[in-house]
DNA sequence: GGATAGCACTCTTATTCTTAGAGTGCTAAG
DNA sequence: CTTAGCACTCTAAGAATAAGAGTGCTATCC
């Protein structure tokens, strides 16, 4: 059969994904004719059905059962099948509000961020923090907490908070505190992050540095501060939810899988990081983000200008992306807009 | 029967209950009398079961099967039975230089004692962050990020930060940041906490600031910045060592009920806070916590005089309790040790 | 020539039955 | 009091059966 799918072979194909979406058993002809194509008898729907299934949109489990979407079927479904369903005015109200009342404190508004994706998604939500590297500095302080241990701040500019507990052999005093703090403000201005490092070790062979030891030592303090991994943090939200889905709840060892890809974070960063390019969301399904048998909703998000993370959802191949789409779309606008200000 | 135990009893109940603990199956009178009480014969062993069951220490989960411990007969094998296994030296250094490691950032830091204890523990490790409101006020620190918005800083006596944005109607200059920041750090100069809320109420009051419009101002910016709820931050790591466990294995439904049980961290925090009392490990089982088949070993943590948090594991009744009460209890200490400095 | 009815065939799922085995409880003897 | 012996119970696993769902093919119809 030739790979140029006729109107009918497609609104067959739409049908049979809009079921399984629905139901996650495999679908029948009968089903298809009764509740879709009404014009149709189940035998032809069969005749579609193994053609479509002859250019891999579909599989059978066993030769007794329905049809279940192939990958390549999802893929042709989101890419040219998909209708999506805008956010309903209540459901963009919760989201605003919600949103933006935990503005304030940055984990947990994407906490709260990756919680709202879970919950109207009926899935998992995931936000990856934005790129501290991305961003610029804007100001440093260290403040003595008691006799060996000054406490250093490093704050970006659009108001990203790290923090860190120092050590120090030598007592300091907080006067001394401040004038370290100001002198590197002075220094290191307005400068974007992936310079400040650079600007450091510069500054360290300066020569008056050489001589006021408490520049150089102000200079070491902050590299340690900022020495941290700090990329990469990802907030996973509604895991739970997944016990729900009865594709998973069968095999337990299925599920035992997906959850330990979750608990190493390393991977979920770095599939998050795909999708640094873009407006629109973007749709990884099972082998492309190596999760068998799961998919990928994920959009960047930004502020002003620079791309700087990116959120999601994920759940099983069979997702409802007509409403997950624009979930994911809608809520990444959002937080550029909360975070552009 | 009466309710006091013969050697014997307790001999027999030791050895079901420790087999329960390695197995997870019921416990037969043969396995007894082969691998624990050798001198006995599993009639003698039947016997005294049958009395361990009549005094309810033990039941059976149908009548041909060996014999499974109750609650009260886990509470008494705790209290009177349990033989506890110190760490070993290479345990006690991971757990001390891994938690040394992160003692820097102090979330990073929690989250990686919560995952030490849920690795040796081969369970789930929660830690309760230490009450904010138990704390004393260091410093506060306002900082101008653009025209609309400050960044409020604030600092506890012990390192901890909470920061939080603030929309403000009218500019101000980071210079007048500054005079507010000094003004609220001299008037809340090492005030616990929870006085330092009605402090700034009283200094509201005061006549020069109701003339004085900049510091009315840092009043109400700083009573914002601590409004936040931030009690009740609680860190688990290691939810997927509970899908290992074969009675959850085996029921999904269980372990669904479970793991919402986590996603309610309200919850956790209530009963995570019934340990603020006492030096020691603390074990609640079943229906003590609330929860059907769980149980918990937790233990307070301090820093310097006063009591603030709580750490500990929760896994099945079934656990290892000769080692996991010695590991909380280790890892207790260690972190009243780290926070205390 | 495409659509459809009919029917044989396949595979799954649920049910029942059977059996082996584990373990107890009781009794009677040591 | 301890223990050997044995009948009895219940589970877990396997085999056999039956029902049902669904397909694939063929012959027919329009």
């Amino acid at each position: 059969m030739s790979e140029i799918l006729s109107e009918r072979d497609k609104e067959v194909l739409h049908a049979v994904i809009s079921e399984y979406i629905l139901s996650a058993i495999a679908v029948s002809s009968r089903t298809i004719a009764k509740r879709y194509l009404l014009d149709l008898s189940p035998a032809t729907v069969r005749n579609v059905m193994a053609d479509l299934e002859e250019s891999g949109y579909l599989t059978h489990p066993h030769t007794s059962a329905g049809r279940v979407p192939t990958e390549k079927g999802v893929r042709f479904y989101i890419d040219t099948l998909l209708e999506k369903t805008a956010l309903t005015p209540a459901e963009q109200e919760t989201i605003n509000s919600r949103g933006e009342g935990s503005a304030g404190n940055r984990n947990e508004f994407l906490r709260e961020i990756s919680r709202l994706l879970s919950l109207f998604s009926h899935n998992i939500g995931v936000v990856l923090a934005p790129k501290f590297k991305d961003t610029f500095f804007k100001q440093i302080r260290f403040i003595r907490l008691n006799t060996q241990t000054i406490l250093g701040i490093f704050i970006s500019e659009m108001g990203m908070v790290h923090h860190r507990m120092l050590q120090i052999e030598k007592e300091i005093s907080q006067s001394d505190c401040d004038r370290m703090s100001n002198y590197l403000n002075q220094v290191l201005q307005n400068l974007p992050l992936r310079e400040v490092r650079i600007k450091i070790i510069e500054e360290m062979r300066t020569e008056k540095n050489l001589y006021d030891q408490l520049l150089g030592k102000a200079l070491k303090l902050a590299q340690k501060v900022l020495e941290e991994n700090t990329e990469g943090e990802v907030y996973v939200e509604g895991q739970t939810h997944l016990l729900e889905q009865p594709e998973f709840s069968q095999d337990v060892d299925k599920m035992k899988e997906i959850f330990h890809a979750f608990e190493e974070k390393g991977l979920l960063v770095k599939i998050l990081d795909q999708s640094l390019l873009g407006e629109n969301a973007q749709i990884l399904l099972g082998s492309e983000a190596n999760i068998e048998g799961m998919s990928l909703v994920i959009a960047p998000y930004h502020t002003s200008e620079q791309v700087t993370g990116t959120l999601g959802v994920i759940g099983p191949l069979r997702m409802n992306y007509g409403k997950v789409v624009p979930l994911v779309e809608y809520t990444a606008r959002l937080m550029s807009r909360l975070l552009g200000r």
